[in-house]
DNA sequence: AAATGAGATGCAACAGAAGTGCATTCTTTT
DNA sequence: AAAAGAATGCACTTCTGTTGCATCTCATTT
């Protein structure tokens, strides 16, 4: 049951338009292969996939997606920053769209359990949260 | 109400030989500076502290410590590694050990949070959780 | 006590990821 | 077409983490 939704690229260029990003090719082609992946990427993996483009292009493009809530950065441990699309509901607010995030010890793999939310977390008093991020380690279902 | 403990050198040369890590001079300084401060910290924090003593021995120290289960490591997303001495009973283990790490956005600095334990998680069929790491980020105590 | 050997430490160098300044190219507006 | 603004590409830097190897320290054995 992947996650994965491939949108035509008038609805990307839409998607963009809505939050402010002017939908360049490459932005619009580093959208499409975030989408229809099922798991975070990496600069890397951008990299990798897109050998003609500039690292620094990649990068920024990420940052801008993170800026205008595009894409939410994930830190799975492993050392190197990984991003995946956000839901279209998605405003990353602690509130409601904090989803926990699993990171496979076999294939490496980081998915995005969207279904998942984050139970509510008690503090102790004089802290208050701003944001959670909670990152389960083990095997995943393919790899088991 | 830190959950700081001070221990005499007898007492960490004790903890350290319990674990099989040879208590040399420097390794009861490290652990003694860990064991003092109430929060987490990276390899830079010991580079300042111990301005004579080299890095590499500093970083292979935590190491070791990691091994042994004598220090845990703490991801908070900040993009550097910070370290925390293990309470006496922790293990580390997924069943009974596993604490929250606050992140304070102000003064940067994690906080073990040992006596809030990470609520269940439940997985989708297929996933098993061997690790869970539960960083919630916000304003501490101290900066509220 | 001297020799031995394992482990700890120090120095140097490297790798990978992230980030920045600036020149160039492309797009939109006037 | 000209000008302005934004995106891209290139080079370079910083920061963190990591490793190889030589040297030193210390406990044990002879
Ligand atoms: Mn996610
Ligand atoms: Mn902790
Ligand atoms: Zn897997
Ligand atoms: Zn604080």
């Amino acid at each position: 049951m992947p996650n994965t939704v491939i949108n035509t690229m008038e609805e990307i260029e839409e998607i963009l338009e809505e939050r402010g990003v002017r939908p360049t090719t490459m932005r619009l082609l580093i959208y499409k292969f975030l989408s229809e992946k099922r798991v975070a990427l990496s600069l890397k993996d951008l990299e990798n996939k897109f050998d003609r483009s500039d690292r620094t292009t990649l990068f920024r493009t990420l940052k801008t997606f993170e800026d205008k809530g595009i894409v939410h950065q994930i830190d799975d441990g492993s050392g190197v920053n990984k991003y995946a699309v956000c839901a279209l509901e998605c405003n990353c607010e602690i509130e409601n769209d904090l989803h926990l995030h699993f990171h496979c010890n076999t294939c490496n793999e980081t998915t995005c359990l969207t279904d998942h939310k984050i139970p509510q977390i008690s503090l102790p008093a004089g802290y208050s949260a701003e944001n959670v991020n909670l990152v389960v380690k083990g095997v995943c279902e393919k790899c088991s």
